[in-house]
DNA sequence: CTTTCGTCCTGACTGC
DNA sequence: TGCAGTCAGGACGAAA
C-alpha cells in the first residue's frame, strides 16, 4: 500500500537507475487497469530520454524528453520492479519498459487498483489527475495555519478529512493513523475542532511521520535493490498502524492500541493519548 | 455545495 | 487437506 513515502523512495531509486536512459521499447500486456491505458503510449515514448522522475501526491511521473510524462499510480498492489531484460516476466506485469543497458521496469500489479496515464509538462497542472488535488504535506508552504484553513468547517472526522487528497494530497491510511498519533488527536474528533495550536501540531506531525519514513526508507533502498530489483517496500516501524491490542509506545495506559472502522476503513489509536 | 457509500480486484488469511 | 468466506485498500462516481 504505497503512500508518499514509498512512491518518494521509489521515484528516488528509480532516479539512480534510469535518469538520462533511452526508452528502447514499450510494451502494454493488458489495458484494463483502474483505468484504461491510453492509447499511443508506445508512439510517444518510445526513443526518447528519462529527464526526471518524479512524485505528485502518490503518483509517479516519468518525465521524458520532448516534454512527455508517463503516470503511474500503484494503487494498492502495484510495483514498479527493476530486471534485466531477458528475465523471465512474471504474472500481472502489465507492462513493460525497455530501456537502453539492458534494463527493463516493469508495472505490476495484481489487483490491477493501480494506473497508468500520459500527460504532456504543459498539461501536467490541469491534468484530471491532479487538478483538485490539496498542498503537498512537505512543501514549505505546509503549515499549521494552511491546514487550519483547509479543515475549517468540515465536517467530518480529521480521519477522514487527511485521507481527502483535496485536502493534503498523499497521505493514506497508514500515515493519517501514524500523523495523528503523533499529535495526540483523536481520529474521532471533528475536522472542523482542529485549529490553532491543534493544526499547528497535527502539520508538524504529518511532516515528522513522513519524512522520517523516507529518511527510513532511503537508508535501505541501496540494499534493497540490489536485493530483488523491487523498489519502495522497506522495513517500516509504526507505531500504531497495525497494532492492535499492543502497548502505546509512549504511556502507560492499559488499554493499549484500539482498532476502529470509519468509511469503512481501519484506524488505529491510543485512546487515553489522543484526545 | 458537502458528505457518505459502493465499487473495482485478487492474494493472504481465517475458520469450519 | 480443502474450500468457502472475509479482509485489505485508493480513488472516483453515484447517491443522499
Amino acid at each position: 500500500m504505497p503512500e508518499l513515502p514509498e512512491v518518494e523512495t521509489i521515484a528516488r531509486g528509480l532516479t539512480a537507475r534510469l535518469l538520462g536512459k533511452r526508452l528502447l521499447s514499450f510494451k502494454l500486456n493488458r489495458r484494463d487497469l483502474r483505468n484504461p491505458v491510453p492509447p499511443g503510449l508506445k508512439a510517444k515514448l518510445e526513443g526518447r530520454r528519462v529527464t526526471a522522475i518524479t512524485r505528485r501526491a502518490k503518483y509517479i511521473l516519468f518525465h521524458f524528453e520532448g516534454g512527455g510524462v508517463l503516470i503511474a499510480h500503484l494503487g494498492m498492489s502495484g510495483r514498479l520492479v527493476l530486471a534485466d531484460a531477458g528475465n523471465a516476466p512474471a504474472p500481472h506485469d502489465h507492462a513493460v519498459l525497455g530501456f537502453e543497458g539492458g534494463v527493463e521496469l516493469r508495472f505490476n500489479d495484481a489487483r490491477r487498483f493501480g494506473l497508468l496515464d500520459y500527460a504532456t509538462e504543459n498539461d501536467l497542472a490541469a491534468h484530471k489527475l491532479f487538478r483538485h488535488l490539496g498542498p503537498e504535506p512537505l512543501a514549505p508552504e505546509f503549515d499549521g495555519v494552511l491546514l487550519a484553513k483547509l479543515l475549517k468547517g468540515k465536517k467530518t472526522s480529521i480521519k477522514a478529512a487527511l485521507l481527502d487528497q483535496r485536502v493534503v494530497a498523499g497521505l493514506g491510511n497508514i500515515y493519517v493513523s501514524e500523523s495523528l498519533y503523533g499529535a495526540a488527536l483523536s481520529p474521532r474528533r471533528l475536522a472542523r475542532t482542529v485549529q490553532g495550536e491543534r493544526a499547528i501540531q497535527l502539520a508538524q506531525a504529518i511532516r515528522d511521520v513522513l519524512a522520517r519514513a523516507i529518511a527510513a526508507g532511503g537508508s535501505s533502498l541501496r540494499d534493497y535493490v540490489q536485493a530483488s530489483g523491487e523498489l519502495g517496500y522497506f522495513q517500516h516501524h509504526w507505531s500504531v498502524y497495525g497494532k492492535e491490542g499492543e502497548r502505546c509506545p509512549r504511556c502507560d495506559c492499559s488499554i493499549g492500541i484500539k482498532r476502529i472502522v470509519q468509511g469503512g476503513r481501519s484506524t488505529f489509536y491510543c485512546a487515553k493519548r489522543q484526545r
